[in-house]
DNA sequence: CGCGATGGTGAAGAAGTTGTTAAGCGACGC
DNA sequence: GCGTCGCTTAACAACTTCTTCACCATCGCG
């Protein structure tokens, strides 16, 4: 990866940690893919990290509230859904041939970096 | 696909357990044969867990009905049998040398991993 | 062996969940 | 004060799962 070097000065913050190609750093709230910094915002940052504290285990939308917002779910709220959403968009805009975030119907999410059949391939129409 | 290889991070939920080749985890709605992950819908789950609590035990349709579904089982309800086929199926083709649930004629299923005697040979297409 | 009862199987429609988009709002910076 | 950005909420579309039904196979018993 093309990654600027700086030789020294860039001391990882403890608290940073990686799942696959996926490198969070929650201090700066930043992640990337990669190497490659992606933009989140707060909330989309939050509901990655909730999701990357379990790597590959099926987290439910309660329980990803509860560590993003706090507190209990208002039923039928679907802000999770929706931040997972944008979520996707920018980790698959970052890294086309991977995906992160599944869907578990009736449960949650689980991320999990997984690279998709037509890696090789130029790419879905 | 590229298995990722999730160094240390997951932890165990404490409620997780196991029978023979089987593991179950409840809090994500989830099981694995030998380590992978098969894809149940919640009921499908359930019905394997209300089987998997009682492991070589006899369970019967209404006690399976009352777990998964709450209360009485309306008589000649068929819902149980369906999801134990679809159990079954999902079971088969994760794991096609063993048998997990056996019927008992007349009273309900019972939960007892069986290698079919077929394992050895090769009968894989 | 024949019959009634029980379980297996496949399929269609109903019900419930999630995906997706967009509008409304408030906060922030200029 | 105005424009921009992000969060929330709502609405509709798309999809998955559950339920129910019909029909066939198998079991148990006389």
């Amino acid at each position: 990866m093309a990654t600027t070097r700086f030789t020294e000065a860039t001391q990882p913050s403890s608290s940073e940690f990686s799942v696959g190609p996926l490198e969070l750093r929650p201090e700066e709230r930043t992640a990337l893919v990669e190497g490659v910094r992606i933009d989140l915002t707060v909330r989309e940052f939050e509901v990655l990290a909730a999701l990357a504290e379990r790597p590959d285990r099926v987290v439910t939308r309660e329980g990803i509230y509860d560590r993003v917002w706090g507190g209990q779910m208002p039923h039928r709220d679907r802000g999770v859904d929706v931040h997972v959403r944008r979520l996707r968009v920018k980790l698959s805009a970052a890294a086309p041939q991977w995906s992160f975030v599944h869907t578990h119907f009736g449960v949650g999410y689980r991320l999990a970096p997984e690279l998709s059949d037509e890696g090789s391939l130029g790419q879905v129409a």
